[in-house]
DNA sequence: CACTTTGTTTCCAC
DNA sequence: TGTGGAAACAAAGT
């Protein structure tokens, strides 16, 4: 389930294969994928387009053209790309293929059809104007997370996930980084004492980074762009886990906070 | 067949 | 007007 530490691996690791290639066509299999523009018109202004560079911001992967323009993949529950030669496509939830010069393929996978292309002129959209700040940022201090907190009502694990709140965190992420931080979900955001935005500032940083340096979370559908899988949901502890807290022993509690499952220690939580 | 999954969108109350 | 919460939605797996 791709969230900041799975789209910055997939980034980092399709840079190499697509910067500085044309692409020579992208196919739909999945008229739904592309949001906007109309297929004709994204055609016309992508078919021969240098890939200048790559980029992530919160949960949208970004390919920046020569042309001006802008690919943003906007990574959502299942979506993650599979590179290629585009001899065969490799799974029956490809939703796009990217060809490049070369030969090289880029196959957009899917399996929920939830991952949308857009394609834009300027990157001052409103899909990325609203996202929060990026949590990795050496510019995402602690006085910034304070500023945050401040005076937002409402439960901790509900700012976490939300992206105009913080960019790239989702669901089992925040999980991870509530547990990290010894606060219990139903929090209220303004209710942290000093001492406990500092752990949670700590947390955010830890996990993310610890996520990323393992390649992202191989739940369910995430892959890599070589097909390989990442690591780091081996080193959670409370996300997604069904069994006993890996530090009291006590049972993992579910609870439902703002529709979403989430799972914590009511011990080690409380 | 009901339920789960995540993020966005829409709607409603304050 | 802003904020926040709840519900609906998208699609497929269990």
């Amino acid at each position: 389930m791709p969230e900041l530490p799975e789209v910055e691996t997939i980034k980092n690791e399709l840079a190499p294969l697509v910067t500085g290639r044309r692409i020579k066509s992208v196919d739909f299999l999945w008229a739904k994928t592309l949001v906007s523009p109309s297929i004709p018109e994204f055609d016309a202004r992508v078919t021969g387009k240098l890939v200048k560079s790559l980029e992530r911001r919160g949960k949208y992967l970004i390919f920046n053209l020569d042309s001006g323009d802008s690919l943003l993949v906007h990574l959502r529950m299942t979506g993650s790309f599979l590179s290629g030669t585009g001899k065969s496509v490799p799974s029956g939830h490809t939703r796009a293929v990217i060809r490049l010069d070369d030969g090289i393929c880029m196959y957009f996978i899917d399996p929920r059809k939830f991952g949308k292309f857009q394609l834009v002129d300027d990157l001052r959209v409103k899909a990325l104007d609203k996202l929060g700040p990026e949590p990795m940022a050496a510019s995402f201090t602690s006085a910034v997370l304070i500023k945050l907190l401040e005076g937002r009502k409402g439960p901790i694990k509900a700012a976490l996930v939300d992206q105009e709140f913080i960019a790239g965190i989702g669901n089992m992420y925040a999980d991870e980084i509530l547990f990290e931080s010894g606060l219990n979900p139903l929090r209220p955001s303004d209710s942290l004492a000093a001492e406990e935005m500092k752990r949670l500032y700590k947390a955010i940083k830890q996990v993310l980074k610890r996520a990323i340096e393992n390649k992202g979370a191989s739940i369910s559908n995430y892959f890599r762009p070589g097909g390989e899988k990442g690591t780091a949901h081996e080193g959670f502890k409370v996300a997604h886990r069904k069994g006993d807290c890996p530090v009291c022993g006590g049972p993992i509690k579910r609870i439902v906070v703002r529709q979403r499952g989430t799972y914590f220690c009511p011990v080690c939580q409380a």
